[in-house]
DNA sequence: GATACTAGTATCCCAGAGGATACCACCAAT
DNA sequence: ATTGGTGGTATCCTCTGGGATACTAGTATC
């Protein structure tokens, strides 16, 4: 049986849908263990050769960092140029437009972090 | 070589990977394709049952979703009540804590809403 | 000539995400 | 008794995220 409210509901639905697919664009760009180091590790030294990121990032291996700062220049968060040193260096360094991202970041981060204590406290 | 600067960084991007932890956290917890989808459809719907839940969200299989409603109980956001009636019932319902994410996901709307216009443009 | 720095690539491997399909128990209506 | 609703589990599969390790090419230093 269906009621009135039911096909109210998933015509509603379908409008939210298409905000979810905006959201998980969003998450999608985030997304993987290392992007939001990666932003973090840029917005905070300005610019960045490619091993004095790995280092600062931590443990992620040449593979990774090279794969996601792809990813991330695609998207424009991040730029990356050539300089003609010797030897030659690369610099990465984030865009005007990833700056953009703090806030979302800064979201997540206070989420996250009462979060952290809500759990805690229960566990 | 090393300069003064860069140790300071070290020190300072630790600082800062504690702050890190917290937004993977968060990101975590919205992780896989169906999390977000399915806060927003219980958000939508303030409760539901197991297969209306599932009609709702589209193409998820039931496996995915009992394994995302665990997940999602775990962290407190989803409310699972088994209903006494004939058959049994079940329903999922938000939490008031759940709600809290709310603000989190429209941040990430409204990035990833611009975000696709901004691609649309160049592509 | 050996070592070490720059910026990556290439290869192999594993665990987990997530889909497809089938199935369970229980109950109600026809 | 068959069909269809409830709420799921079980099994099998594939694909990819991500780690480990090794390697390249060029330059500078010891």
């Amino acid at each position: 049986m269906k009621t009135r409210g039911q096909e109210d509901k998933q015509k509603t639905m379908k409008d939210c849908s298409t905000k979810i697919l905006a959201v998980r664009d969003a998450l999608e760009i985030f997304s993987g263990k290392w992007k939001i180091p990666i932003i973090g590790a840029l917005i905070y030294l300005q610019k960045s050769g490619f091993k004095e990121l790995q280092r600062m990032v931590g443990d992620i291996t040449p593979k990774m960092l090279s794969k996601e700062l792809k990813e991330l220049e695609m998207n424009h968060l991040v730029k990356r140029t050539v300089l003609d040193t010797r030897p030659v260096t690369v610099q990465y360094s984030i865009t005007e437009y990833g700056k953009t991202c703090q806030s979302v970041i800064f979201e997540l981060y206070q989420w996250g972090e009462q979060h952290r204590k809500k759990i805690k406290e229960e566990c």
